[in-house]
DNA sequence: AATCGTTCCTGATAGC
DNA sequence: TGCTATCAGGAACGAT
């Protein structure tokens, strides 16, 4: 799942490939994935001429910003990636199975391509991403989301009485409230997980009865983990890919996230995994006691 | 206001 | 072998 790490690893991948190209022209074979404007045909039209100005991120999201300032958003959700490279066209028909000849993969619903000939690809098996065009800056800031979205945690300015203050008052599930886009953004499923065994805090433990010292650790330990992440290109545990469809490498600090019944490499205990909400919580049961 | 359940989607896997 | 049933999972949304 891309997390804030394999969203950072495809932006630099992007800046370093598609900075100033001009769209030529669009595909899509899932209509819903573009969300933004509703109709297909007007998200089109306001791309095509246009090039390729900057490319920022926002918590999970990705804004590749066009020399008219307008902004295209790219959520990759679960198992969405965006991929560079270039593509044989000429079988894509829109609607069918398989959208792109070989080499390209089969679950790519998405397509910009560019007047040089490079191609940008939204491979989505769930097809759970989002695509949004926004008109400026201040339009996207002024949404609901954006303006509900947390602070960035490796600001310089998320400091550990950010972080309390962010905190205070929650009475709900530590792993929950780490997850919680409002609260903070860029982590989910995995490195809440990495984080809290690391901080050897049980997933379950309330929020509000979190120690000074617990709240230094969770603080310290998000800082190293997300950096190590990103400094190893992400996680591809999953379908996670770079935009050069390689895999990241976090996989060798990978200490408990999907590791159920593996020997905890601090203690020896096995990992256990329990639900939580709709998902799963992966831990120590005897370094994270509740 | 906070929290919970449901929805979107389909490959992988298990069970028969 | 081949069928059906179940499940994962980020975030919006509606309901409580």
């Amino acid at each position: 799942m891309p997390e804030l790490p394999e969203v950072e690893t495809t932006i630099r991948g992007l800046r370093k490939n598609i900075l100033g190209q001009e769209i030529k022209n669009v595909f899509l074979d899932a209509p819903n994935l573009v969300k933004k404007p509703n109709s297909f045909k007007v998200f089109k039209k306001k791309l095509v001429s246009r090039k390729i100005k900057e490319i920022k991120r926002r918590g999970k999201n990705i804004l590749i910003v066009l020399d008219n300032n307008s902004l295209i958003l790219v959520h990759q959700k679960i198992s969405g990636h965006l991929l560079v490279g270039k593509w044989d066209l000429k079988n894509w028909q829109p609607k069918t199975k398989g959208p792109l000849s070989e080499p390209i993969n089969r679950f790519i619903h998405f397509l910009i391509e560019f007047k040089s000939g490079l191609m940008l690809a939204l491979s989505d098996v769930r097809k759970f991403a989002k695509i949004e065009l926004w008109e400026s800056d201040r339009e996207l800031g002024n949404s609901k989301e954006f303006k509900s979205l947390g602070p960035e945690p490796l600001d310089k300015n998320f400091t550990i009485t950010k972080l309390k203050e962010r905190l205070a008052g929650k009475k709900s599930l530590i792993k929950k409230v780490l997850m919680d886009q409002k609260i903070i953004v860029g982590i989910g499923n995995i490195y809440s997980d990495e984080i809290l065994w690391r901080a050897k805090i049980h997933p379950f433990k309330k929020t509000n009865l979190l120690k000074e010292k617990q709240i230094k650790e969770i603080y310290k330990y998000i800082k190293i983990v997300l950096k190590k992440a990103i400094e190893l290109k992400g996680e591809s545990f999953s379908d996670y890919r770079t935009p050069e469809g390689k895999k990241g490498f976090f996989d060798k600090e990978r200490k408990a996230y999907q590791r159920t019944g593996e020997k905890c490499s601090r203690c020896g205990e096995k990992i256990i995994r329990k639900k939580i909400g709709a998902r799963s919580a992966h831990f120590c049961p005897k370094c994270q006691k509740i």
